[in-house]
DNA sequence: TTGTAAGCGTTATCAC
DNA sequence: GTGATAACGCTTACAA
């Protein structure tokens, strides 16, 4: 505090946190004041305010990829809603990387951030549930773990895959494929599992070898989609299970010069802002990244607040089919 | 500090900063330290130290709009390349919004942050210079103010534009219509300044009412479409100043039944993953923006690490030109 | 209505 | 080899 100027330290302290009249101190001092540190461009230390407050009022965020729009888009409103509240985002990226992930919340924690929000990589999570049993605010977004307690918002990927589903099997097609992301991860297994329903509802037969992929890259689309049209039976349409994928399915299908949807039908998780534009408008199922961003920071942020004592909170979005033209009516 | 376990404070201090060798602390004593800290789940304060060391190895990022993939990308790198020198980023959405770039950048004063990026909006840039001419580091991304002495990285976009044109004109369109961003921000200026250049090197007449449109966003790309080709005499070419205005000049098109490039041919500003896979592949002038991000870090750093005293560090990368499907040969 | 002083968790200086 | 102690800039009892 530079402004031993005339009066003194504590009062300064008072009026700057607008805490004048709790104290009655003269309408003279406090235009003094304030006029003076305006003057001297006074600017708090945070730092020292975190020290002694014990809050930082900033939250941590951690996601695999923020150039992949999906996250983009749910960081935008994370950061806006954030911010609003009065808080920063401190933003890290884990790169699909489990270890770093576990590194950077090590590292969140000695910054002290007031609370953490993660969108979880792989498929461990006892770091997870050791910080929230720690009680540290923590919040979960577009994963969860069944049977873990943990708070989160995130897709119900169940019914998005069970949709996507539907609307091809409603078109027609028996034999789907399905070009996955990390097999083991929690969205991943629900989305496989609700076409597995819709199939099954349907009464049309599983054929393993056409569950296929590993990851939620673009890669793993185009080199999946060219060993698919290897096969001697090919599919007649096939389901995306993220943006990137669908993708790079499209880039095989240019090379093999592959028609969507006359040679086969396409729907994709993830709405994208370029989804209507592409050679053929894709079907796709939207999550609601706005609506998970801004639930995320209130969630976290009653957290931090305190209270929240009984169940962790966790929230299902539902998902949304978006019907485009790359899905053909067969048969 | 929870140690006072055995022996004392400063000597854990010491052996926690690796400082055990220059003081000659005993093996056994940092073992035993070592080993406390563990047990104890103990992790050092930042705030504490930041206070103390005043410094807090974290730099404020402010960008006009992160569910741009452009400022995702240059995000994404700028993340990686700070942390992998030991800093975090605080990530801060300007919106477009010069009012909220100025407070943002007394906020990350306040929270001490060792540095700032920024890719300001808006005409004004007085409040950077007050920032620079304080001492405090700070570079400039993806814009730059010329006739200003501003640390900047940032891409050639005079040449980016002419590139563009003279491809276009090479391909026998003289009616080249140019959708711009917001018209006084300087790389907007430059793109516009390099096709007009393009233009009189060919010795085609210049048409104000070709140059239109005054944001970056989609709409104004869909906006000004149907505007354009509203007039008596329609263009045979656009140019697209930004990924987003030709989002935006892609879906008025698919309105209007107008195939590109049979109808008329199109040239974008910014690469994006969806590029190649557009109804039309799209011809478009690249951004290093990897390059960007990396360099402003090390540019970031150089002034963070003091020295840095004589002009400010400006770097300008080359664009780079892609050629698809998206330019018709004409005449 | 205003001032004094303690303390937040570190690191640095100096002493032993 | 190790331990006190001051200081970083702030908030907040407690005095005056």
């Amino acid at each position: 505090l530079a402004e031993s100027l005339k009066l003194s330290i504590s009062t300064v302290s008072r009026v700057l946190n607008g805490k004048a009249e709790e104290f009655r101190i003269s309408e003279d001092t406090q235009k003094r004041v304030l006029k003076a540190a305006q003057d001297y461009r006074y600017t708090p230390n945070s730092l020292a305010r975190g020290l002694k407050l014990d809050k930082t009022d900033t939250i941590g965020l951690i996601i695999p990829d923020i150039a992949n729009p999906f996250f983009a888009d749910i960081a935008k409103r994370i950061e806006q809603e954030a911010r609003s509240k009065g808080y920063f985002i401190i933003l890290c990226d884990s790169g699909e990387n489990q270890e770093e992930e576990v590194k950077l919340l090590h590292l969140l924690e000695s910054r002290k951030v007031d609370g953490i929000l993660i969108a979880p990589v792989g498929l461990r999570f006892d770091h997870l549930v050791e910080l929230y049993e720690s009680g540290y605010p923590v919040v979960i977004i577009d994963r969860y773990f069944p049977a873990v307690r943990l708070p989160y918002i995130t897709t119900d990927n169940f019914q998005g895959g069970f949709d996507a589903a539907r609307h091809l099997i409603s078109n027609g097609h028996k034999r789907i494929a399905c070009i996955q992301g990390i097999p083991g991860s929690q969205p991943n297994r629900d989305r496989i599992n609700g076409y597995l329903e819709a199939l099954k509802k349907n009464r049309i037969p599983v054929e393993e070898d056409l569950i296929v992929g590993d990851s939620f890259s673009e890669e793993n689309g185009y080199v999946q989609t060219r060993l698919l049209f290897s096969l001697k039976k090919t599919p007649t349409a096939i389901f995306a299970l993220s943006n990137l994928i669908s993708l790079g399915i499209i880039k095989a299908a240019m090379e093999m010069e592959l028609k969507i949807p006359e040679d086969f039908s396409l729907v994709s998780f993830d709405e994208q802002p370029y989804s209507a534009y592409l050679g053929t408008p894709m079907t796709t199922i939207e999550q609601q990244k706005s609506e998970i961003g801004r639930l995320a920071v209130n969630v976290l942020l009653r957290y931090i607040q305190g209270g929240e004592n009984g169940n962790p909170i966790s929230i299902m979005l539902k998902s949304i089919l978006n019907e485009r033209k790359s899905v053909k009516k067969i048969l």
